[in-house]
DNA sequence: ATTCCAACCTGATAGC
DNA sequence: TGCTATCAGGTTGGAA
């Protein structure tokens, strides 16, 4: 699901279509796993207010009313935030899709999976928040208050420290992509970017954090970097459930190194891609090029 | 103090 | 065709 690439483009996207509009209706599913806050009071509190502005913090997105309360969003691993102009029909199933005929394909119809949606007093576009496997989180928080799940977060990716990022690897005998993926080191990396990272600074995902030189270390700040902006560039990864608000897919997966790349050749050697699992998460990497 | 691992869900796909 | 097993971009809380 989405890593911060991903949420940023989301954020960006749906921003602007939120802000000055004030919410007359508000549409959930029953309470469930997703709901942190039981859904009743999400409608209640949202119904009349409006978004002052649409904050990423890593991951999460973080919507500010104007009434100070604060709707957060965590989008899982299929997640979905988007609004009612910009439908997508990779927003059905494969099969469901290919029944349709292009033209029937256009509006998106809220399904047993769209788990939040907010009409507006204007009548126009509809937004909308759907997570298949329900591993997203919707919580609503008073002014002022921050979530635990934030207070934890490390520096935003984007902004990756080398002494940071160097001083979280020394003296732990982790994998380092377990380094990488965790939240209160680095805001926003998941097992993409990792992977990627990983590949452009030659390091194996498994590899001893503490055996991963400051030379290394600069080398995956940069990778990281580089990985990031150019798929929120590129509009983020569409590999399974992704889509982005716009109902265009992100084209960054034309331009993924090694992640789930497994058996193909290597872009820079031709080697044989591998794939093992480092940290309970599958990992991808060259065996001749990183170490 | 770290690291591991099951759990939360549903859908797509590979293999038989 | 259809069934079963495996795999998914995340995070947590508790066991080892």
């Amino acid at each position: 699901m989405p890593e911060l690439p991903e949420v940023e483009v989301t954020r960006r996207q749906v921003e602007p279509v939120l802000l000055g509009r004030r919410i007359e209706k508000v549409v959930t599913t029953s309470p469930s796993y997703f709901f942190v806050t039981p859904p009743d009071r999400i409608r209640e509190r949202l119904c009349g207010r409006a978004v002052d502005r649409l904050e990423r913090h890593g991951k999460y997105l973080l919507a500010v009313l104007d009434d100070r309360h604060q709707l957060l969003i965590h989008l899982g691993m299929t997640g979905q935030l988007f609004c009612s102009i910009a439908q997508s029909p990779r927003l059905l199933s494969s099969t469901a899709r290919t029944a349709l005929r292009p033209e029937a394909q256009r509006e998106f119809e809220p399904d047993r999976h769209t788990h939040l949606a907010l009409h507006f007093e204007d009548g126009g576009p509809v937004v909308y928040l759907r997570d298949v496997r329900k591993f997203g989180k919707l919580a609503l928080l008073g002014p002022g208050e921050q979530h635990p799940r934030l207070a934890r977060l490390g520096p935003d990716a984007l902004e990756v420290d080398v002494d940071l990022l160097f001083a979280a690897m020394r003296k732990r005998k982790t994998p380092v992509k377990a380094i990488l993926l965790d939240q209160s080191v680095l805001a926003g990396v998941g097992n993409i970017y990792a992977d990627e990272a990983l590949f452009l600074a030659g390091v194996r995902p498994g590899r001893r954090a503490s055996r991963v030189t400051r030379r290394e270390c600069e080398r995956l700040a940069a990778g990281l970097r580089d990985v990031l902006r150019r798929s929120i560039e590129t509009g983020g990864s569409s590999i399974r459930d992704y889509v982005s608000p716009s109902g265009a897919d992100g084209a960054y997966q034309d331009e993924r190194r090694v992640y789930a790349r497994t058996g193909e050749p290597c872009p820079q050697c031709g080697s044989a891609i591998k794939r093992r699992l480092v940290a309970q998460r599958g990992s991808h990497y060259c065996p001749n090029c990183q170490s």
